[in-house]
DNA sequence: AGCTGTGGCAGGGAGG
DNA sequence: CCTCCCTGCCAC
C-alpha cells in the first residue's frame, strides 16, 4: 500500500508511543498476550522561515535547508524537547530584536511552525502509525466508572469537600472480565490501591469511560492526592500527567482535563458521542443512559438510579447501586465498541496517538498527512494564505406548503468528485500530495465498502464498515481544509472554485428535472427535492427517472435516488417535513423544531406536523385546545416547559461581553451564574420563565428547573400561552387567514367545523420581498 | 491553546 | 411598533 496513506514503516503492531525524556521515545508493541517495550532516540524539530533567527542558539542542533518554493525553508532538528523549547525562545527573542515587537506566543509568530505533540512528530518523521497490522479486537480495552458520595446538601460530589468520596469503582474489559471495587468493605485509600494493582495486572492498552476525562480521572486523581495513594498506572510505573484541554465539535467547544497515561490511551466515550452528533445532530442529550438507548446498546432490565439519589442508595440500598454501576460500565463498553472502531482505523493511517486523534479535528489529520509527505521529501512547506472564502453551496426554495409525493435525489460526494474531476488542489501543494491522498482515500474507501458488502461474517462486516467510515470522514474534510484560515496549505480561491462548480452542477440538475416535466420544490448544496413528472408513478419509475438525470450530468458526477416521500411540508430553505411511505415523519431544520425550544413546543409542533401531513384538520384544532388547557391549568411538568440551552462561552467571557456592552444578557448564562456551580463550556442549562406578564424579559425572570416546586408552581402561564401561539403561528401560512384563526383558537359559540379547510400551496417568487401579496387581506 | 467550510432561520434584547 | 445585532441551532 502507498506510503502517502500509511507511512513508509513496515507493520509492527505498535500500540503506543510515549516520550521518556532526554530525547528518548518509548515504544510499546503488542505481541499476542504481552507487551514488549523498546526505546528509540527521538529528535524533535520545527520549521523555520529565516535561518538567521536561530543564529544565537548555540546548543547542538542541525539545520537542513529544504527544497521547493515554500515559506518555511529550514528544518531545525534538536537533541531533545527541552532544547527545542530553548530554541523557540531564541527565535522569539531574535524576532523581537529586529521588529521591536514581541509576539505573545510562538503560535502568533509566523516565522516558526511547530507541531506541538511529540508523539505525532515521532510518528510523522519515522513514517510510523499505530496499530498497523492489527484489528480493533486485538486491543485490550478496560472500562472504568466510579460512583461518588455527596455528603452535604449540594448536588454534585466534590472531591475537595470533606465527606465526599469514591464509593464504588466498576471495571470491565473486552476479554469478559468484570470487577467491582466496593467501598463497603474497605477504606478509600485501599480502594485506590486496588485500582492501581488491577490496572497493572490487566495491563490494558486503552482505558475507556463516559466523561472519564471530565469526571472520573480528575476525581480519582484528586482523591489520590488527599489519601496519599500514588496513581502509578502508567506502563512505566508513572502517574498520569494532566493538562486542561479544549476541542470543538461543529459549532460548540468542549472543555476537558486531558490525562496522559504512559503507554496507554484514554478514550472518553462522551467525546465520541459528541463528535458523532456534531455530524448527525439527532441526539437529545449526551449522557451515558440516553446514548446507550439511542444506539440500542442498553442491557435488558438495566438498573437506573437518578444522579442525585446515589448517596441515598449508598446509605439505604447499596446492592441496587452496585447493579447500577455494573450496568454503567457495560454500557460504556458497548458504546466504546460501537463508536471507537472508526477512530482506531483512522489511527492506522494518520500519524498521531489514538486518544489524541479522537479529540482532534479532521483538518489537523489532513495536515499531518501532508506534512509527513513534505518532511520525507525534504520539501519546504507553505504558510497559510491571507483572506477568506467567499462562496458556499446554492440553496433555494420554489414552493411552500403541503405537497406530495416527492422524490429526493442528490449528487454522490459532490465536493470530492469536483476536486478530483477538475484537479482542484492548493496551489501551494508543489508536491501534488493533496489530490493523490484524496484519490487514494477514495479508491480505498470504495474497495473497503465493496469488500464489506461482499462479506457474510458480521464481525468482518462491522470491521470493514468502521474502516470505510473513517476514510469517508477524511475524504469529506478535504474541501473544508482548503477554506480553513489556519491551514498551512489553504487556498481560498480553490475553495471558491469547488463551491461555484457545485452550484453549476446543481442548477444543471434542476434544469434537467424541469425539462422532463418535474417540479423542483427545494434545493440545498448537492440535493434536490422535487415532484416527479405526471408520467413517473411509483418507486421503480422514480428510480429510473433519477438514473436518467444521472446520465445527463457531466462525466464523473453521479446522481443517486435518496428517498421518496408520500407527503412533504415545505416551510423554508433548509426547513421541511417529510412523511415516509411507512408513515414515519422526518423534520429537518431548526425553524420547525429546535433543541432550544420548550419541550411542550417540540411535542406540539411534531404532532401538528404529523396531523397536517395527514390533513387531519379537526385533529389540529383538538391538539391546540389540549395544549392550551394544560398550560393554563398548570398541568405541565417543569421538564415540558423548561428551555435547555448549551453554553458556548465560559461564564467569565459572557460577563466581560455584557460589561463591555458587546452582548445582551441571556437567561441561560444568568441561571448558570446564579447556580454557583462549576459550569463548563458545552454544558446544557435548563431553566424556565417566572412572573405573570407574557412580555417579561427572560434574563430577569428565569429560574433553574431544580428550583421548580410542583406544589407551588410559579411558571409564567401567560408567557407559555404566548409561546404556544407563537408555535401555532408557524402554520399560519398554510391556511387562509380566517381558517387559521378557527383552527388555532379556543372554542367560541359554534363548534369547530373542519369542512372546506385545506392546506395551501404557495409559490415562492425569486428575490422578491413578500410584503406585497400577503398583508392584503386584513379583516 | 484547539478549532474544516458557507447558508439560513428564530428569538432575545436594545434602542429608535 | 420596527430595525439591527448577536447567539444558538441546524442543513449540507
Amino acid at each position: 500500500m502507498s506510503d502517502l496513506l500509511f507511512g513508509h514503516h513496515p507493520a509492527e503492531r505498535l500500540v503506543a508511543v510515549h516520550p521518556a525524556g532526554d530525547g528518548v521515545m518509548r515504544l510499546y508493541f503488542r505481541d499476542t498476550d504481552r507487551v514488549r517495550i523498546e526505546e528509540e532516540r527521538f529528535f524533535p524539530f520545527f520549521h523555520l522561515s529565516r535561518r538567521e533567527l536561530l543564529a544565537r542558539y548555540t546548543r547542538r542542533h542541525w539545520i537542513k535547508e529544504l527544497t521547493g518554493p515554500g515559506f518555511y525553508r529550514y528544518l531545525c532538528v534538536f537533541e531533545d524537547w527541552q532544547s527545542l523549547w530553548e530554541a523557540v525562545r531564541t527565535v522569539m527573542d531574535a524576532y523581537a530584536a529586529t521588529t521591536l515587537e514581541r509576539p505573545e506566543s510562538f503560535q502568533n509568530l509566523v516565522d516558526l511552525h511547530l507541531l506541538t505533540d511529540p508523539v505525532a512528530q515521532f510518528l510523522l518523521q519515522t513514517g510510523r502509525t499505530l496499530f498497523k497490522g492489527m484489528a480493533f479486537d486485538d486491543l485490550v480495552r478496560m472500562q472504568l466508572d466510579i460512583e461518588t458520595y455527596t455528603s452535604g446538601p449540594h448536588r454534585f460530589s466534590n472531591p475537595r469537600k470533606a465527606g465526599d468520596r469514591i464509593i464504588l469503582i466498576a471495571l470491565s474489559d473486552n476479554r469478559g472480565w468484570e470487577h467491582m471495587i466496593d467501598g463497603r468493605r474497605r477504606t478509600e485509600a485501599a480502594m485506590l490501591r486496588e485500582l492501581v494493582e488491577l490496572v497493572r495486572e490487566r495491563d490494558p492498552d486503552v482505558i475507556e469511560g463516559h466523561n472519564i476525562l471530565g469526571f472520573d480521572l480528575p476525581y480519582i486523581l484528586t482523591r489520590c492526592g488527599s489519601t496519599g495513594v500514588p496513581l502509578e498506572i502508567g506502563r512505566d510505573g508513572s502517574a498520569p500527567v494532566t493538562a486542561e484541554g479544549r476541542t470543538s465539535f461543529g459549532d460548540h467547544g468542549v472543555e476537558f482535563t486531558n490525562t496522559d497515561i504512559a503507554g496507554r490511551h484514554v478514550i472518553d466515550t462522551l467525546l465520541l458521542v459528541q463528535s458523532y452528533d456534531a455530524v448527525k445532530r439527532s441526539m437529545e442529550s449526551y449522557g451515558l443512559k440516553y446514548a446507550a438507548r439511542f444506539f440500542g446498546l442498553s442491557p435488558e432490565g438495566r438498573t437506573y438510579v437518578e444522579g442525585d439519589r446515589i448517596s441515598w442508595y449508598w446509605d439505604n440500598d447499596p446492592a441496587t447501586l452496585v447493579r447500577y454501576a455494573f450496568d454503567d460500565v457495560r454500557e460504556t463498553r458497548a458504546l466504546a465498541e460501537h463508536l471507537s472502531a472508526s477512530p482506531f482505523y483512522m489511527a492506522r493511517v494518520v500519524p498521531g496517538s489514538y486518544g489524541v486523534l479522537t479529540r482532534s479535528g479532521s483538518a489537523a489529520k489532513i495536515e499531518a498527512l501532508l506534512l509527513r509527505a513534505y518532511v520525507r521529501a525534504r520539501q519546504a512547506i507553505p504558510r497559510p494564505g491571507e483572506g477568506a472564502q467567499t462562496s458556499g453551496g446554492y440553496t433555494d426554495i420554489f414552493l411552500k406548503g403541503l405537497l406530495g409525493p416527492v422524490v429526493h435525489a442528490d449528487v454522490e460526494s459532490l465536493y470530492p468528485s469536483i476536486m478530483l474531476l477538475h484537479r482542484i488542489a492548493p496551489v501551494s501543494d508543489t508536491l501534488g500530495v493533496f489530490l493523490q491522498l484524496l484519490g487514494q482515500l477514495t479508491t480505498l474507501r470504495l474497495e473497503t465498502k465493496r469488500a464489506m458488502q461482499a462479506s457474510a461474517d458480521p464481525r468482518e462486516r462491522s470491521r470493514l464498515d468502521a474502516m470505510q467510515s473513517s476514510f469517508k470522514i477524511l475524504i469529506n474534510s478535504f474541501y473544508g481544509y482548503l477554506g480553513y484560515g489556519r491551514a498551512l496549505f489553504n487556498d481560498f480561491g480553490q475553495a471558491d472554485r469547488v463551491t461555484t462548480t457545485g452550484q453549476q452542477i446543481l442548477r444543471q440538475m434542476m434544469e434537467e428535472i424541469t425539462k422532463h416535466g418535474g417540479t423542483v420544490i427545494e434545493v440545498d448544496t448537492d440535493g434536490v427535492l422535487f415532484v416527479p413528472p405526471e408520467s413517473v408513478k411509483g418507486e421503480q419509475a422514480e428510480r429510473t427517472f433519477v438514473a436518467l438525470l444521472s446520465s445527463r450530468m457531466p462525466r464523473g458526477i453521479a446522481v443517486a435516488f435518496s428517498g421518496r416521500y408520500s407527503r412533504m411540508i415545505s416551510f423554508r430553505k433548509k426547513n421541511y417535513a417529510l412523511l415516509t411511505d411507512e408513515g414515519r415523519v422526518i423534520i429537518k431544520g431548526s425553524s420547525l423544531i429546535s433543541r432550544s425550544m420548550e419541550g411542550f413546543g417540540r411535542s406540539f409542533i411534531r404532532k401538528a406536523v404529523e396531523l397536517l401531513l395527514q390533513e387531519d384538520i379537526a385533529g389540529l384544532h383538538r391538539l391546540y385546545l389540549d395544549y392550551q388547557t394544560r398550560i393554563s391549568s398548570r398541568k405541565l411538568h417543569v421538564k415540558e416547559f423548561a428551555r435547555v440551552e448549551g453554553l458556548k462561552d465560559p461564564l467569565a467571557v459572557y460577563q466581560e461581553g455584557v460589561l463591555a456592552g458587546q452582548r445582551n444578557r441571556s437567561a441561560a448564562y444568568e441561571v448558570a451564574l446564579a447556580s454557583g456551580h462549576q459550569v463548563k463550556t458545552g454544558d446544557r442549562i435548563a431553566y424556565y420563565i417566572t412572573g405573570t406578564d407574557a412580555n417579561v424579559r427572560g434574563f430577569e425572570n428565569c429560574r433553574s428547573v431544580d428550583e421548580w416546586n410542583p406544589n407551588f408552581p410559579d411558571e409564567n402561564t401567560a408567557f407559555y400561552l404566548r409561546r404556544l401561539n407563537e408555535f401555532a403561528a408557524k402554520f399560519q401560512e398554510f391556511f387562509l387567514p380566517h381558517q387559521f384563526r378557527e383552527i388555532f383558537s379556543p372554542e367560541d359559540l359554534f363548534p369547530f367545523d373542519p369542512a372546506g379547510i385545506h392546506a395551501q400551496v404557495t409559490p415562492v417568487a425569486a428575490e422578491m420581498d413578500e410584503s406585497g401579496d400577503h398583508g392584503a387581506d386584513e379583516p
